[in-house]
DNA sequence: TAATACTTTCAGAAATTTCTGAATATTCAA
DNA sequence: TTGAATATTCAGAAATTTCTGAAAGTATTA
């Protein structure tokens, strides 16, 4: 493989984007890497690419896979580990999310939680627990519900994007239909 | 206003969320305290409460403002400026998301898009580009869907959010409904 | 068993980010 | 105006993160 202007101005951007996505520069590069590139690399291919040293080509390599993002190949009568990226876009997305969760905000939760439980000491401590209940209830609304969407089939979910904000109407109708049922 | 232990572990372990959520650990301290805080805060009651230099402050302050979370106000006859978090939390996640999406996703969409227009110099070019539409695509679904969910009334985006996985049964419905319209 | 071909680890170097505090700017009252 | 009270800026210090490369580890073959 050869770093075209093209390639090599995706792999730039990805790492940056990969810092905000929970893993560093280089993690982002190899992975965009793997991503665009349909053979498999080596490390040493990954690490002359990016102009890399081994070890970092290694340790990114280990991230990636604690975030189950690669796959490790072999070709007969090679001793190299080929690396390749696992799974469609769809499902990067949905691996990043759920790591993220499991690492952040399940965290963030659960010490909320432990603070509620705590009794208030004063006026102050009371109000504080009001806004981390706010905060603790948001949050947790939002994984739920985001996980339940990650079990709703692919089409299904394709539906309800397109259907944008046209779910309003959709909800209305089912109102409706409960509040006729209820009669 | 004092540092009670509840309240400390709080504003640290919000302090490292910052960083995940584009800000931080000292945007994210200063924002924790004012949000769990009913009075307003003096840039100097927030630099000792967290132990911070004063320049310091003022650089989170700043930041805070640009992401527009916080609101600045006056107590008569006092030269100081007091600080206050501002709108709800629901507002605050609001508005978080919506600054991301101005300072990474748009960029990060442009750039997709200008290599896409790009002419393909060969197969490997070619097969990029089209992993690279695939990532294209999910991201501008994902925040456009969001963007549409966000113009949603809190009350709907409640419903939707409390029928979780409920949301396919809904949409099987409605697909009945407009295949009988159709007829 | 030893030699070879590769991978991983990790101490310290390099790069980056964050923080401090002195200097500077702003605002307002007298 | 001037001076007192406050806020902001920014060069360099401190802290943190990332990266390198030599050493150690692991398989495989002969």
């Amino acid at each position: 493989m050869r770093m075209t202007p093209m390639i090599e101005s995706f792999v730039c951007h990805f790492g940056e984007m990969g810092s905000r996505w929970g893993f560093n520069r280089t993690v982002g590069q190899i992975y965009a890497l793997l991503v665009i590139n349909q053979q498999p690399l080596s490390a040493n291919d990954i690490g002359e690419l990016l102009g890399i040293s081994r070890g970092n080509v290694s340790m990114g390599l280990k991230e990636l896979h604690s975030w189950q993002l690669v796959h490790t190949t072999h070709r007969p009568g090679d001793r190299k580990d080929y690396y390749q990226s696992r799974g469609s876009i769809w499902d990067m997305a949905n691996r990043v999310f759920e790591e993220r969760r499991k690492r952040e905000i399940d965290p963030t939760l659960s010490l909320l939680r432990d603070i509620l439980l705590d009794e208030a000491g004063n006026a102050e401590e009371a109000y504080a627990q009001e806004r981390i209940a706010e905060i603790h209830d948001l949050l947790e609304n939002i994984t739920d519900w985001a996980q339940s969407l990650q079990s709703l089939s692919p089409e299904k979910l394709n539906t309800l994007m397109k259907l944008g904000s046209g779910v309003g109407k959709v909800l209305e109708f089912k109102d409706k239909l409960m509040a006729k049922k209820a009669d």
